[in-house]
RNA sequence: GGGCUCGUAGCUCAGUUGGUUAGAGCGUGCGCCUGAUAAGCGCAAGGUCGGAAGUUCGAAUCUUCCCGGGCCCA
């Protein structure tokens, strides 16, 4: 019996292939990249694509800092996969990868390592540490980015330090000057304290702390005092008149210059006893329960009558613990301002326009003083009382407060709970404090009519956004954003190009700014550390009047990084010579408020048009619960790890799993599954591949017509997926061409094409028409299923192509080749219906046999023959037409019979009555027909034969 | 607290303009095959569509509120 099994065994076609069944990436990757280097396949890619249409994808810089993570992994994948695709539909597509290489992160990692050894140091002999440092990480991300696969000009990435890009981005400042948008001011900015320096908004990140809520009262001089008894507000018995107002920020208090109140809202009077002293607040009417609760009154008296807040307005207070006015303008006075609510506080509300944004422009509006008297260490500075003077103003709190309880003045004190922004660097705090800066101006006109905010808002919907949304999304954030504060008091950046005379004049104007671009391009940004005005403007330039050469002194101050990214619109894309608009932004979700809108800005300020024509946006990964991944919480998913231990290829297969327009979930469980994907794509063209074995469609093609009903059917399959998938890549739509072509390997091949097509592969004569038929459809099916595989299985897809004994098309490698397209003489609609009728027949015989395995009377599908029971007379048609053979081949059953009556059960099966084929282990009527080969069937004995 | 956004089986995704017992693949369980073999095939069990109320003859789909995530901000 083995004997004789193992005979006919040697007759058979069995697959045969070199193309291994285990993937073994860890290993393979590695080496396939190392050819695609030695083959400079990137050039080679844009050098065979040259002359065709240009896609521009510009890369977004990741900064320059530490390891890869699954942030980074999924952002480039993404772009990888656009790239990858869009070359093989015909567009060349160059990639510049970037970096942002200045900034905070990097100048507080080198000056901790150094420690106090940083005081002895200049801001050169730093900044050249911090370049050694930025190049370190670019290095090594590029090892990390090239690890997944991804093609680019990694030889010449763009890099923020480079002087060819530091001249640009002074261009583009340059052009922003020449519109008016840049202005120095005393403002009250973000101010770390740990980092002693200007924060934007990108920089901060917002954390719950506990900060005091404290009821001040502020005694009203005598003289509106009286003018709030002829109010009705106040009387003979009121004690001590004071004003009512509520804070989270006692160390603001010294700086406090007014009161605002809401012209339009009431206000009352509230009398009650404070540690033996008769005092009478004024608060506002909606906030007097509140104001009640928070100081426990239980004894108290409210004014009958109420007054609106305009009739407040002009009424003067005592600074509950400044005795004279430190500004040289008008102080302690009540104003008025809409933004006054009665959400929370006492509808009064403590003003200081050295710290808040509000309180900065009511106190314009007031002319008042913009009085901030914090240094840059966050000490008081020599202007407030000497009990507070040179105090760190996030530790006195307390004291305040305690200064105000002796006075007499607290009125209440608890605590609260708030969201309040940190520096995303020391981690701190930040406070707001007024302190001169550099500003681009968002509502400033330009010479054409527009503000830097209509401009955009206008040219928002000129740009398509994915998903849809992202358009909401970043005009929401336009309409309501401050003025872009761009001046940093770091040396680790690109400095202001800005000169000042000896009376703090300021030297601004194109052409400086486009003279200190030359100089840059020339020798670098260092130079300004270097190099005296006269050589950095050059002797030849004309400087205006009230400036000499020996009276320029240079901005200290550098730009903030996110103006520097914000250029590479101009910095790299324009000085490639590519097209601005480019086609395609491609980056997390973040970055709407970061690199999209301070890309977007610069660009309409210096050429009036967007940078990009379309943006496309990804969330972020959050672990296997939907929760935010921490390295402190545990659930952190090491992308490094990851990669070495599955392999790129199965990263990159996650990535185009998931719906990045979400959240991503995402562990190393998550990630270990789609090694079942691959593995169930991967032997699915492992079993193509090895059933080819020998065959070349140019020399043995079956024409579609010729070709077995079942053979069509799969490359009707195939056209609908090749239309599905392209349309999904078309659109972004990577989880769709996953989820497409990996349901198309399990069900549509494995299942069902490559399961019926065993028998006539391996029993029917080797070059029999049937074997060719087959072997037709299944080299299209491998072609074109590997083309539409290489964006995002790039390792295995060169490997596929490797393994093919015949190529379509020969090239040096898969992401060389083109994708496929439909083929238009396949109508696969026209055959839909009768194909589901076949299948969902087919679907009623595989549960009827299921029935009999449970029995025990048969074990395979071959064993059973099969009786369809019906009286309807579309489905006999459609499967009379078929053929009974071909309908029992696609069951894999022996045999199938139609009874054309109706009855309760549609699918009758049985074990066969007939002998099996030793051969083909049919157990067809045919078998022993032949005397000479009793155990075999009519065909394999014809087979064998010949 | 505000803006944007998400919440359909264990996982990844489908569910057209509201319309019959909510789908697929994977995973799981059970079984088969041993001529794709660290493979292959079949069958089955899994969901009150985050929750509640409402509109409607009818809601996963529309409205409101609530709960829980995420990003960005205050």
């Amino acid at each position: 019996m083995t004997e004789e099994k193992s005979n006919y065994r040697a007759s058979l076609n069995l697959p045969q292939t070199k193309f291994a069944m285990k993937a073994n990436l860890t290993q393979q990757e590695p080496i396939r990249r190392k050819s695609w280097d030695k083959a400079a396949i990137y050039t080679k890619i844009q050098n065979a694509r040259k002359d065709c249409p240009q896609y521009t994808l510009h890369d977004g810089p990741p900064y320059a800092n530490g390891d890869i993570h699954m942030g980074h992994v999924i952002n480039k994948v993404l772009k990888d996969i656009v790239l990858k695709y869009k070359t093989m539909t015909g567009f060349k597509t160059p990639y510049v990868p970037g970096w942002d290489c200045h900034g905070l992160p990097i100048e507080v990692k080198v000056m901790a390592e150094l420690g106090e050894k940083a005081k002895t140091m200049d801001k050169l002999e730093i900044r050249k540490l911090c370049k050694q440092y930025a190049s370190k990480y670019v290095k090594l991300q590029t090892k990390q980015f090239k690890d997944l696969g991804i093609f680019g000009d990694f030889e010449n990435p763009y890099l923020t330090l480079k002087p060819q890009y530091e001249a640009g981005m002074c261009e583009v400042f340059a052009a922003l000057v020449e519109k008016g948008l840049v202005y120095k001011q005393l403002k009250p900015i973000h101010w770390s304290v740990g980092c002693q320096t200007a924060l934007a908004d990108a920089e901060l990140e917002y954390q719950d702390i506990s900060s005091p809520s404290i009821f001040v009262n502020f005694p009203v001089v005598a003289e509106s005092a009286a003018k709030l008894k002829s109010l009705g507000l106040a009387n003979d018995n009121s004690g001590t008149v004071c004003f009512m107002i509520w804070t989270t920020t006692p160390w603001t208090l010294a700086a406090n210059l007014a009161i605002t109140v809401n012209p339009h809202l009431d206000y009352v009077a509230v009398s009650y006893t404070h540690n033996g002293k008769k005092i009478t607040s004024i608060v506002a009417q909606a906030r007097l329960e509140a104001v009640k609760a928070a100081g426990n009154l239980t004894d108290y008296a409210v004014s009958e009558k109420t007054v609106k807040g305009r009739d407040l307005i002009g009424l003067r207070y005592e600074h509950p613990f400044i005795e004279k006015n430190p500004t040289d303008k008008d102080a302690y006075i009540v104003i008025g301002g809409d933004f006054v609510t009665t959400e929370d506080g006492t509808g009064l509300v403590h003003t200081a326009p050295g710290h808040g944004v509000e309180d900065y422009h009511a106190g314009m509006q007031h002319n008042l003083a913009v009085y901030s008297p914090v240094k840059d260490d966050g000490c008081y500075d020599q202007t407030v009382p000497s009990w507070l003077c040179g105090k760190n103003v996030l530790k006195v709190d307390k004291e305040v407060n305690e200064h105000l309880a002796g006075k007499g003045l607290l009125f209440a004190e608890g605590k609260i709970t708030h969201s309040y922004p940190h520096c995303w660097r020391s981690r701190m705090p930040v406070i707001f404090r007024a302190t001169e800066q550099w500003f681009i101006s968002v509502d400033n006109q330009m010479p054409s009519g527009k503000s830097l905010r209509q401009l955009a808002l206008e040219r928002i919907p000129q740009v398509k956004w994915v998903p849809a949304w992202g358009q909401k999304r970043i005009t929401g954030m336009l309409e309501s954003r401050p003025d872009w504060c761009i001046s940093r008091q770091r040396c680790w950046g690109m400095p202001i190009p800005v000169f000042y005379n000896s009376d703090e004049k300021s030297l601004i104007t194109k052409e400086s700014v486009l003279a200190v671009a030359e100089h840059f391009r020339k020798k670098g940004s260092d130079s300004w550390f270097t190099d005296s005005p006269k050589e950095i403007l050059g002797e030849n330039f004309k400087l205006p009047a009230g400036f000499t050469f020996d009276d320029l002194k240079k901005e200290e101050n550098i730009f903030d990084v996110w103006f520097e990214s914000g250029c590479s619109w101009h910095s790299v894309a324009k000085q490639a010579g590519w097209p601005v608009p480019v086609d395609l932004y491609l980056e997390g979700s973040d970055q709407h408020r970061g690199w999209f809108q301070l890309s977007l800005l610069p660009a309409l300020g210096a050429i009036g048009c967007e940078p990009f024509k379309t943006v496309l946006t990804h969330g972020f990964t959050v672990d296997d619960q939907g929760r935010k991944q921490s390295k402190s919480l545990g659930n952190y998913v090491n992308a490094q790890e990851e990669i070495t231990k599955y392999g790129s290829d199965i990263l990159r297969l996650w990535v185009s799993s998931v719906n990045y327009q979400e959240d991503m979930r995402c562990s190393d469980t998550l990630i270990s599954r789609l090694q079942d994907a691959y593995r169930k794509i991967r032997n699915t063209i492992r079993y193509l591949l090895s059933n080819l074995s020998g065959f070349d469609p140019a020399k043995n093609p079956v024409a579609y017509d010729q070709m077995y009903e079942i053979d069509k059917w799969a490359l009707q399959q195939l056209q609908k997926l090749i239309a599905e998938v392209s349309d999904s890549y078309e659109n972004f739509l990577f989880h769709k061409v996953y989820t497409l072509i990996y349901n198309f390997c399990s069900v549509e091949m494995s299942s069902i094409y490559m399961d019926v097509l065993k028998d006539r592969l391996y029993c029917d004569s080797k070059d029999s028409l049937s074997r060719q038929s087959a072997q037709t459809a299944m080299f299209k099916i491998l072609d074109s299923l590997n083309r539409m595989l290489a964006p995002i299985l790039v390792h295995t897809a060169e490997e596929i192509y490797e393994a093919m004994e015949v190529k379509a098309e020969v090239a040096d490698s898969v992401h060389l080749l083109s994708m496929p397209k439909v083929d238009v003489s396949i109508d696969w609609k026209k055959d839909e219906a009768k194909w589901e009728k076949l299948m969902g027949l087919r679907d009623e015989v595989l549960k009827e046999l299921e029935g009999l395995r449970k029995n025990e009377q048969i074990a395979s599908n071959q064993e059973s023959s099969i009786i369809i029971n019906t009286d309807d007379s579309e489905l006999i048609n459609v499967v009379e037409k078929f053929g009974l053979d071909n309908f029992a081949a696609l069951c894999i059953v022996s045999e199938v019979k139609i009874e054309k009556k109706k009855s309760d059960k549609l699918v009758n099966a049985q074990k066969s009555s007939h002998k099996k084929c030793q051969r083909c282990w049919n157990y067809w009527p045919s078998v022993g027909a032949n005397a000479e080969q009793s155990d075999l069937c009519e065909r394999c004995v014809n087979v064998i034969k010949s």
